[in-house]
RNA sequence: GGAUCGGUAGUUCAGUUGGUUAGAAUGCCGCCCUGUCACGGCGGAGGUCGCGGGUUCGAGUCCCGUCCGGUCCGCCA
């Protein structure tokens, strides 16, 4: 036995038994004639006293960090005590110790604050892991683990293992391939989800499915993104959108319970698409914080529902400023307590929105001044009646800064978006410990993509959800009896397939996406109309999807469901922007393995046995 | 595919206008120390300044290319 306890359960209740613990060393700190140990292990530190006067013949000279050392002997209490660990009370007095393994010197330190960098803390990731600030996200993973498990369990979900070995389908993102050797030419994929199979689940009866699934896409990364990454991705038949709804704001209260130990107990916020769109200019908004948009000016065909504020416009007919009369879209945010900004902090949001990555030629603000009055870079085109007027339609008090952007609708709405969430994180109104679900619901059923991004050429339906995800039924004679084609390109979105709205909804906590999900198509007759809308011909529906389409015609139940992204899940409730450190072995943003260093060549052979030849282009 | 920041001791970083022998902290090694827990004291070792080319009397520093890493845009049904 080499151990009757953990490093981590000793107490002052524990004195005078004799124990063995075993462990790494975490630190050795010698006084001529006693040493001090700290011994660690998952479950904390516990210190050893090593002391020639209980015994002459203990030599902890040899000890080094990260040695693996087993020892025996009586729990003390300590004469000096620590606060700061729950050992602190206690030590050992060792009678007989044994050193397991020996460590070389690490490239790091073992610290909570270590001094190793990313990269090297990746390519040593074994013991970057003992480290207590990445165990503890990985115990955090486990929690948020149990804590849906149980959840699911207990709604009489089923957990289905669903084959990683499938048929390559590239509808949305790249798939990743797997040659097949025994089918010389042919490749399964890794699949994106496992979206299919669990719809056949629901065909099949299982009305209540449930996986915590590695998914695989290969796009490019982020540090929020990785090329395969986990999803708690969930299914039930004979529901509506309500039901999934409730089902699944359950799961998350039930987690933040659970981990957190949160009673969130509000009635999650909805809102629809385009409100959300409205409003924030995105369609995950971290609504922590108001801050909402002004639209001072938009394109009628982007929210017809809106045609009424555009008329109330203090812009009017545009007044005299060019750059705002030319332009498609102008919309501003009300910066609370910012009016005294100075020229270097209002020429560094210029600069900010003119970086690549916003794109905007520039930045217009008024000061919201204490005093009632109005100063802002358009003063030559504007009275101070009409900042005024300006200003109330923004919501701005006095002491705020209205910041207005103009431009092409979607980057201007982005970089209102963008800017709204800069501001916040600058002014710290996105806090940590806040956290802030809401539904966003009534997404679009289709976005149009245009093939050439300079205008030119051809565009397509593509499904903005997935192909699955079926219309709102008010939609569906729309869909049934309108061909998809779009005659004129420029004017896509006064197509009548623009308007149609999806049966999906996205869980979003403090301006993440959580998860999201829709209600399935499940009849054969629609599910072909779908795959026809986004540019498949039968022969094509066949080949990739005739498995689900024969699957409807045997008595599919009306369906649907979500996925949760896990690794996001778990960083967000951890107070962290990057998953990385949630992820026991992660990729880097090129997609590689560090420690691994993979991906890697293969050898001859196994290109032989594959009969492929390798021929890279350039 | 694009933008941007970085690469100097085992590690994290500093390094002025281009100018003597490239520094600090930490880690490592040795000696001293009976109550530390970020122990302390004294001493020591440790560098292809990512790589290649260029400018220059002289390059860690400037220029070009390249590789690696971070962040972002595109992309991510």
């Amino acid at each position: 036995m080499y151990r009757t306890h953990t490093c981590g359960e000793l107490r002052l209740t524990d004195i005078n038994k004799e124990v063995s613990l075993a462990g790494w060393v975490q630190t050795v700190r010698k006084f001529g004639s006693i040493t001090f140990v700290d011994l660690r292990d998952r479950y904390g530190i516990t210190q050893l006293l090593f002391s020639e006067a209980l015994n002459a013949d203990l030599d902890a000279n040899p000890l080094g960090r990260e040695f693996v050392l087993q020892v025996t002997g009586k729990v003390n209490e300590r004469s000096s005590k620590n606060a700061n660990i729950p050992t602190g009370e206690v030590e050992i007095a060792v009678s007989e110790f044994k050193i397991l393994n020996k460590s070389a010197v690490p490239p790091f330190t073992i610290q909570d604050d270590t001094d190793g960098g990313d990269d090297i803390r990746m390519k040593y990731r074994y013991l970057d892991l003992r480290r207590n600030a990445v165990k503890k996200n990985i115990e955090l993973r486990y929690q948020i683990n149990r804590s849906a498990r149980n959840y699911l369990h207990e709604n009489n979900f089923m957990d289905i293992e669903t084959p990683f070995l499938i048929k390559s389908t590239p509808e949305g993102a790249r798939d990743f391939v797997v040659p097949s050797r025994m089918n010389p030419g042919q490749f399964y994929a890794l699949p994106q989800s496992p979206q299919t199979f669990k719809q056949l689940l629901m065909v099949s009866g299982y009305d209540r499915y449930y996986q915590i699934v590695k998914c695989f896409r290969d796009e490019d990364l982020r540090a929020d993104r990785q090329p395969e990454f986990t999803q708690i991705d969930c299914e039930m038949a004979f529901v509506d959108q309500e039901d999934i709804l409730n089902m699944f704001e359950g799961l998350v209260k039930r987690i933040f319970k659970d981990v957190k130990n949160i009673d969130y107990t509000d009635t999650l916020e909805r809102m629809t698409w385009e409100d959300a769109m409205w409003r924030y200019g995105n369609d995950k908004p971290d609504i922590r914080f108001d801050m909402k948009l002004c639209n001072l000016k938009f394109p009628l065909h982007a929210f017809p529902i809106k045609e009424e504020s555009l008329n109330n416009s203090p812009l009017g007919d545009g007044g005299d400023f060019a750059v705002f009369n030319e332009a498609e879209t102008v919309v501003a945010i009300a910066v609370p307590g910012c009016s005294e900004y100075s020229r270097k902090q209002t020429d560094e949001l210029i600069e900010w929105v003119k970086r690549p990555q916003i794109g905007m030629k520039g930045l217009a603000f008024i000061k919201c001044n204490v005093d009632g009055t109005f100063k802002s870079s358009v003063d030559k085109f504007y009275n101070q009646d009409k900042l005024k007027a300006i200003a109330t339609a923004a919501n701005a008090k006095a002491g705020d800064l209205i910041l207005i952007l103009a431009g092409g609708e979607e980057r201007t709405r982005k970089a209102i978006s963008d800017l709204r969430m800069y501001m916040a994180t600058q002014l710290g109104m996105r806090k940590a410990d806040e956290f802030k679900l809401l539904w966003v619901t009534d997404f679009p059923l289709f976005e149009f993509a245009l093939e050439d991004q300079d205008g030119g050429g051809a565009g397509r339906w593509v499904a903005r959800h997935h192909p699955f995800t079926s219309p709102k039924p008010a939609d569906i004679d729309t869909m049934i009896n309108n061909s998809p084609k779009v005659e004129n390109l420029d004017k896509y979105l006064e197509h009548p397939y623009a308007n149609i709205k999806a049966n999906a909804y996205d869980m979003i906590l403090n301006g993440n996406e959580l998860g999201g999900g829709s209600i399935r198509i499940y009849q054969r007759e629609l599910q072909e109309k779908m795959f026809a809308a986004l540019g498949m011909d039968a022969e094509e529906q066949q080949h990739k999807f005739g498995f689900l389409l024969g699957a409807f015609e045997y008595g599919a139940p009306p369906h649907g469901g979500l996925a949760f992204g896990f690794d996001r899940l778990c960083a967000i409730l951890g107070g962290s922007e990057g998953i990385r450190d949630f992820i026991a072995f992660p990729k880097n943003n090129s997609g590689r393995d560090v420690m691994l260093d993979a991906p890697s060549t293969i050898d001859a052979k196994q290109f032989e046995e594959l009969q492929i030849k390798l021929d890279l282009k350039g």
